[in-house]
DNA sequence: CAGGTGACCAGTC
DNA sequence: CGACTGGCCACCT
């Protein structure tokens, strides 16, 4: 036994646990997370594990989760959608047109904390 | 079991 | 800067 039960959900927990290590005001991409738990190339499992942040507990701050261009492409994913602007501009980041503004300014590298 | 899809990224035209 | 391609791998039908 012991190494039976150690895939799948482990994954996604390791994506919320970082996206949960984002401090207030500040974003990072999916790219970053995925770099930072050894799957660089696999920045697309990490989107899909976001997706399931609304399930998890304790919440995640998807809405710090953006794209390698600081922009806001899962807003859609939010109920309403301008949520995640609304959520980031809250925590002092500017968001403009679904971008980001100074997003090297508010970009969080996990990498750089771990 | 196979095919299509996707909260992405990087490279090329 | 916009559009397209290839790669990556889990989830859904």
């Amino acid at each position: 036994m012991t190494e039976r039960s150690k895939m799948d959900t482990n994954f996604y927990e390791q994506v919320f646990e970082v996206a949960r290590l984002v401090p207030k005001g500040r974003v990072t991409s999916y790219g970053a997370i995925a770099k930072a738990l050894g799957v660089a190339n696999s920045s697309r499992m990490v989107g899909h594990a976001m997706a399931y942040a609304g399930q998890a507990s304790p919440q995640v701050p998807a809405h710090r989760i953006v794209n390698g261009s600081g922009l806001l492409t899962g807003r859609f994913h939010f109920s309403p959608p301008t949520l995640m602007q609304e959520l980031l501009e809250k925590e002092g980041i500017t968001v403009a047109n679904d971008k980001i503004k100074n997003f090297k300014q508010v970009f969080w590298d996990p990498l750089q904390e771990l």
